[in-house]
DNA sequence: TATAGGCACTGACGTAAGGTGAGAGTCAAG
DNA sequence: CTTGACTCTCACCTTACGTCAGTGCCTATA
């Protein structure tokens, strides 16, 4: 019978020796035996079990459940399977997700002067609030939408992504401020924050009265219309979607 | 300003306390202030440093590399999220690969009688390798090859699955002592392992001498064959998916 | 046979991002 | 003045190991 040593068992497996002392301390993977210096010895048997620790590791397995299901024979591997898939499919998603942003991220970020198509301006806002708002913007304050647009179309990719960018950090917060209370100061403030960034980006100091009405009107909008607030007063996370793409859209809009 | 105790700005950004007790330890940020009693007072100004924070943790950035981009107005973002999002992609396949070997799993052990289709007994394998090792099968070992087909197709899905299961936690050790030696005896003492599982599955003791010989060759064909060892000896990627397999239709060859 | 080099052992600390208390101090309300 | 809610710091726990440090064992060669 065959016995190898740790060093040869790591190599044969491509796994650490620190791994197979920790397998051992923790009784997933005992060797067969020990040598009187108490250097450890494992056998074939020890071999497959290996291998089999490895199998299910390689499906994400923690140790633990390994170690219950390669003891247990009464284990029910389906049912495991089954739960450990819906986590690996839940996590996919949010992967997918995180490359979207990311995606969306870069190419707004990479340098270049272009010029934005329509449809751009409303991306990612699911159709019907698209068109909603839009009209809303047009019958509430006119024309000078029509202007911000052109306006838009101009800006650099950077500039417009770096925008955005500060947009996305920020929505959440006011979607929290207007959970706590939507008439209150804080919710002003952020307002203003909006306002400084905008400075920021464009350096200028003035904004125009008309749009600082705008600034106003629009935490109206979000209160007023109980379609942003259902579920019991919390923002939905289509109102947040909605919420995200619309502070966007006005502070585009403000640009004009 | 508005002044947020530790609880009030946790519950806000819907964060835990003891992270942002973590963060002020690490820096990454810290109260405006701190009363007599230590207590830590967070603003306006750390509520939008927050939410940038966790918009850049939601992209999965570890918390020291958050720390760099929002205090270092050089950082590389761009390149930062192209890295970034190459990582999330190689963990996206990773995910897709074992969701995909969860499935096959769990398809395998239902319980639950069921005709195999032919194509099944090859699927997963290169096109390729499918009708080469056919072929190869049938010309060493003759109609005992056709037999065998029609006795798996009998299997119970639930016996097949398990069988494949115990299959796939083997390869890899096998492909391991094939590459350390795959003249050695380890290498037969494996097979013999084959035929303990064989035994296992089918409650039969004894495997005829000609399935003995058609083990013993097996381990002829895959050393003779420079086609499956490219790559200065190491088993390339698509030899290993050559041999589990192979490995997997050898042993229900032996069935028949 | 002395020594050099590999290999092995145990123990301990570090990682990321906090969780979960323990024990003690602070604050507002009844 | 006490109660309860809140806060503080310390410090150990988690996963699955990596990485020393200090020491012991084994074998080959000079």
């Amino acid at each position: 019978m065959k016995q190898y040593s740790v060093q040869q068992l790591a190599t044969l497996a491509d796994v650490s020796v620190r791994t197979l002392h920790v397998y051992d301390e923790m009784g997933l993977l005992k060797p067969a035996t020990r040598t009187e210096a108490r250097y450890r010895l494992y056998g074939e048997k020890e071999l497959l079990r290996l291998q089999q620790i490895l199998f299910y590791k390689e499906l994400d397995f923690p140790l633990q459940e390994i170690g219950a299901l390669l003891d247990d024979p009464d284990f029910d591997l389906v049912e495991a399977l089954q739960r450990h898939k819906t986590a690996l499919k839940a996590r996919q998603e949010r992967l997918a997700t995180l490359m979207h942003t990311i995606d969306k991220t870069i190419s707004h970020l990479q340098e270049g002067e272009f010029q934005m198509k329509p449809e751009e301006l409303y991306e990612g806002l699911p159709k019907e609030f698209a068109t909603t708002y839009r009209e809303e913007a047009h019958k509430n304050w006119g024309d000078a939408v029509k202007r911000s647009e052109e306006a838009l179309r101009k800006l650099s990719k950077a500039d417009f992504g770096a925008l955005k960018v500060e947009m996305q950090a920020n929505w959440k917060r006011l979607a929290a401020l207007m959970h706590d209370d939507p008439t209150s100061e804080a919710v002003q403030t952020h307002i203003a924050h909006h306002y400084v960034i905008i400075r920021k980006f464009w350096g200028t100091d003035t904004l125009p009265d008309k749009q600082a009405k705008q600034y106003a009107g629009l935490g109206q909008l979000y209160t007023d219309d109980p379609r942003y607030t259902q579920l019991d007063g919390k923002p939905s996370p289509e109102f947040a979607a909605f919420l995200s793409k619309a502070m966007s859209y006005f502070t585009e809009t403000a640009l004009a």
